[in-house]
DNA sequence: GTCTATATGATGATAGAC
DNA sequence: GTCTATCATCATATAGAC
């Protein structure tokens, strides 16, 4: 809805939107200041309120566009890969700035985005739709013949959902890309071994 | 060292450590300001700057017992359990307050200690001591013939110190220990599949 | 729609008496 | 060792001119 109301992307309540996910996703919420947003969106104080009810208003849009980004992140790495090893291990495989944390999923551990039904819910939403999406494409592969059909795909896949939520945190602690890529290879090797008798995981 | 100083526990600067311990795992660093910790420890604002520099150095004594907390009880959990799957579920139960955060992980999250070289360390130390200590637990299993010897146990200690802040997350973000058990559960049966040939996982 | 004051409150820390 | 001022700074939001 925001995105479709004018064609060119331009202006300000736009810019606003942009630098607010930017500052989410470098600070996070609480460390992120009305201020900070309005300079890098070249616009001044009153602009921004006369465009957002608040700082959570503005925060509120910018978390409905990340969920969306994120959503559609997910769904590219599923469909660029072939089996449902190869999808799970695309899942799970870094992205530009691992360090940095998960840019939606990260918001929950600010305590007035975990203390605020409004800007929490985005995030639960789009949870709940990857970790579906996840439990989808594990179904797909028992229909498919790839992986074993005792396995009990709805856990599985939350924990598929945690290891890369725990994985952020891994490499964020460490400053490094290595923790995750080691817990992306962990759970492939165990994934392997789900592969039905005699058929190879991957 | 700073639990050994004394034998009552009574005086001011252990009454500060432990309620900006408290402080620390239900609000975090930043949005835990001196006046609060003073306060539950009832103490006075020049107390707390006479025992400790800073928040920061009260906010480092607090997380050096938390780390030795930490490890105390992950020890316990091992030792509580017998095979090596029943351990690493054992390591993967949810505990009191699930919904809360890892006392000490959820710290990574804050920019301020994220940022800080000093309120870091401890951090980096604790978890570096855990994935150690599983991957022991692992190369046990190994030994024993509980787990295959092709197991990369290594990064599989990794995914599953993952599994386990990841499941703090979600937890956190849906306000229920029900995804922690899921997340749980499902590692516990991939991890069965990694018997050797013939021997059941648990 | 955008700007420049300005208000209000909290934070982290210091000064100096006792 | 502990207390009560006090300070400088910042954060969020509002008022009102243009």
């Amino acid at each position: 809805m925001a995105r479709s109301n004018t064609g060119k992307g331009g202006d300000t309540g736009e810019r606003l939107i942009d630098s607010m996910r930017e500052l989410l996703w470098e600070r996070g919420y609480t460390a992120t200041s009305p201020a900070a947003v309005q300079q890098r969106a070249g616009a001044g104080q009153g602009s921004m309120y006369h465009h957002f009810r608040n700082k959570a208003g503005l925060a509120l849009a910018a978390e409905r566009r990340m969920g969306e980004d994120l959503r559609e992140e997910v769904e590219q790495r599923f469909a660029a890969a072939a089996t449902t090893h190869q999808r799970i291990e695309a899942y799970l495989a870094p992205d530009a700035h691992v360090t940095r944390g998960c840019r939606l999923g990260r918001l929950i551990q600010d305590e007035e985005v975990a203390g605020s039904e409004e800007l929490r819910e985005p995030i639960v939403e789009t949870y709940a739709w990857i970790q579906e999406r996840i439990r989808q494409v594990l179904d797909e592969g028992v229909a498919r013949g790839e992986l074993r059909a005792d396995v009990d795909t709805e856990s599985l896949a939350v924990s598929i959902l945690a290891i890369r939520q725990g994985a952020y945190a891994l490499a964020r602690l460490a400053r490094s890309e290595e923790p995750f890529r080691q817990a992306g290879r962990g759970i492939a090797q165990l994934l392997a071994l789900a592969a039905p008798e005699g058929a190879p995981g991957s």
